[in-house]
DNA sequence: CACATTAATATGTGCATGCATATAATCTTT
DNA sequence: AAAGATTATATGCATGCACATATTAATGTG
């Protein structure tokens, strides 16, 4: 019998949590389906079910019709990383965010990414490469390809004002994408831009972004070192 | 007006969608409400709500009561990382799993993780230092201490049948953690465990879960060289 | 007995309604 | 005119009900 007198869906969805972490009902184990708990919290089933489908979402359940819900036997190890905006990034910090464009060219798509963006493109795609600041130290160093026929007033676009990362989530916004999280070791170009020493491991990601099955763009993200992407699970 | 037929709360997701893809709502700008969209969807405003709440999720509009619901300035640079039980990421890879334990200790937790924990903790961490393979081949390193308040039944397992990560998993479920993921150069004896060269750059992460405010344990992982971690977005 | 058909059931979703709550806008009061 | 109280309004949530849908279990049929 339920202690609990709470009748809103976060409450009971708290209740639920709880049984489930303190093993009362154990992993694998059926629960109660939606009429009982609703019974039992003297609730609507609606309100059980918003309960149970935010639970479903964040996988510490697993529902089927008709089969009933069930503890998950493997607890999510799920984490929703946000990658902000460099700048926002830079500015929650509370230093002061500039950015720099070091080169820019139209150029083919190279080879290398043929197979990531996985369609024919057209000849020409603009290639950035910027170094993004916090307090005049360097933060990170990005190189960008933009396809020009999913944004083609890029091609007019200084990007010194505004960064092409700015202006793309603005201007070209994405439907859905890739994303890859990796170490490499700084080059001697990369420890230049990024003002470190060469050999040192820095952290670095990958973004493809597409709109329907048009590619926007390929970026590279590489941060300077001691650079921590943090998260809450 | 509308032309889409559609009265499930997916389908109105759908044409919220391409509404903000399409620019037809540009970034900023405030959308109808509610009661307005359920009108011209012919539903019930429950099911835009149900819909406008999904895309408030995913962070593409912003939602204020009484202020209404706004296209995002700065759509969601949000990423669902899936950070695999390792045994599953090998063998979803095709390849053979196995792990080996190489240290093992009881010791006090080591100050530089008082600041973790956040907690005064009994004396006694476990301490352990495992390999993981893929068709043996070192495919990451770990280094955990586990709380043994918070999982006691820790101190008597031998954790080589089973390797602590997923013992904890079942055993000790978590309710909430930190995760951090980062980049370190191979030392000496990282070298040497994942059979590489010192000085390599690896992509590493640290998570520190806790059930209630009760912390159950410190990972920190080393994944052998060319190691990504990939999301869809 | 194997296989197709049907029924039963748990979750999924939609609707109408009412009230709760946060907050922008407006109306006081000093 | 600034500060504080009030009101209006958009979203948030709970409810009772009905029906949809997936899936298991039972049943019928050759």
């Amino acid at each position: 019998m339920s202690l609990v007198e709470t009748n809103s869906w976060t409450g009971i969805r708290e209740e639920l949590l709880r049984r489930i972490h303190e093993r009362e009902w154990q992993p694998g184990e059926q629960i109660p389906h939606e009429a009982d708990l609703a019974e039992e919290f003297g609730c609507a089933r609606t309100t059980v079910n918003r309960a149970l489908r935010d639970l479903a979402e964040s996988g510490l359940v697993i529902r089927k019709r008709r089969a009933g819900t069930r503890v998950a036997l493997n607890p999510p190890q799920k984490a929703t990383l946000t990658i902000p905006v460099i700048r926002e990034e830079v500015e929650a910090l509370g230093r002061s965010y500039r950015h720099s464009l070091v080169f820019r060219e139209l150029r083919p798509l190279p080879p290398m990414l043929h197979g990531a963006f996985q369609v024919a493109l057209s000849d020409n795609v603009l290639f950035l490469k910027t170094v993004h600041f916090a307090d005049d130290r360097p933060f990170a160093y990005e190189e960008r390809h933009i396809n020009l026929d999913a944004a083609p007033e890029a091609r007019d676009m200084a990007f010194d004002t505004i960064s092409a990362n700015e202006w793309l989530v603005h201007n070209a916004p994405y439907s859905h994408g890739d994303l890859s999280l990796f170490a490499v070791n700084a080059t001697d170009e990369l420890a230049a831009v990024l003002d470190t020493v060469a050999g040192g491991a820095l952290f670095a990601l990958e973004r493809i972004t597409w709109t329907g099955d048009l590619p926007i763009t390929h970026v590279r993200l590489v941060y300077a070192p001691g650079y921590r992407l943090r998260s809450d699970i």
